[in-house]
DNA sequence: CGTTAAAACAAACACTTGTTCAGTTAGGAG
DNA sequence: CTCCTAACTGAACAAGTGTTTGTTTTAACG
């Protein structure tokens, strides 16, 4: 009548190349047969732990949103001044969605669209952490619309997956870098 | 011996409906079919107009480029003041890349990574037109790294695709916007 | 008209996709 | 040891993919 767990449980690794793949890949082009491949598995064997491909990516995201959530919190932990947590913040979102692991990489790569049967779901799970970002935007208090500078300050944030490089500027640099672009004045008189 | 062209060619047809095809859904996820489908034709037929799926795709996305340079060159014209030009370069290329039309939307929503045997070739036709940006941006010569701010302010640009809706802010409110928050101070002393 | 080539059809091909499922293996419980 | 079941295999399935090929239709030209 007890419950026998094995502490083998392959789930998370399967997660692990999971979330790889569909990151380096995005998520069509990345296989049942490519992820469980990776995990010395055969492609029927990953359904005994999930019930479809979409649910695979359905934990991927939620892992990812996660990790960003913890990342951006530990950053903004103790500081006061709400630029200084905007910048922390942006510093923390930008580690975790450049980080080699890959899960948060996941949440910038597939689109909610990308997958029409998740697309609520995976938007509500991203509003969710978006919400975390409207009341540090909300107290930094620009100039400008709110809404538009989360959005703006995000998408930019978000791009760099695509061209960032090991070999450049760090992360704590570019979100740095973001930040100050926002908040002083660069351009000339008007 | 001389050659026969009907004017009636199709060709065209195609690529307008496979670039609402692949900016709604993405390169994968629309087919041959979806394609052929749109425009009443059987899918061996489009291999007699265009050599593969890819070329399709590359056909577009230079269309999706070309117009894009087209609209943001249109825009520019005769503005003489940098930072004037850097706005009415980023409402020209906001309303292209926004524009239901379709073919400039999927230079934003396919990424070279996306087709792997036409990676290099859609990232050199993508630089050909950043390369513009890079003059425009030189000129406003804002403080920060003239590199990042590019990367900033596509980025930025581009991902108003993913929340842009045609009942709210038009795509040139969005630009000015964009343009303003990079130019003025939003932020608090320091 | 008949000839010629453009343009499209019709039908398949070879392959990949996610998924299913009866059977096998292996480790903990009694 | 025996039983149980978590974990996985092996092999297939049905649907969908891009593409090819031989044939037919369509329109321009002499």
């Amino acid at each position: 009548m007890s419950i026998v767990r094995r502490e083998n449980n392959r789930s998370e690794v399967i997660l692990d190349a999971a979330a790889l793949l569909f990151a380096n890949r995005g998520f069509h082009k990345a296989t049942i047969r490519d992820i469980t491949g990776a995990v010395d598995m055969l492609p029927g064997s990953v359904y005994y732990h999930f019930e479809s491909k979409a649910g695979i990516l359905l934990a991927v995201y939620r892992e990812g949103v996660r990790r960003v959530v913890e990342s951006v919190e530990d950053h903004i932990a103790g500081v006061v001044d709400p630029w200084d947590r905007l910048t922390a913040a942006a510093v923390g979102h930008m580690e975790a969605i450049l980080s080699p692991t890959a899960y948060a990489r996941v949440i910038v790569m597939v689109r909610p669209g990308d997958v029409p049967e998740l697309a609520a779901e995976l938007t509500a799970v991203r509003d969710e952490y978006e919400s975390l970002w409207r009341g540090l935007v909300a107290d930094a208090s620009p100039a400008i619309d709110h809404s538009l500078f989360r959005l703006f300050l995000l998408g930019a944030a978000n791009s760099s997956q695509l061209w960032f490089r090991d070999d450049g500027r760090s992360p704590r640099e570019i979100a740095t870098a973001l930040i100050d672009a926002l908040r002083h004045p660069v351009g000339g008189a008007r």
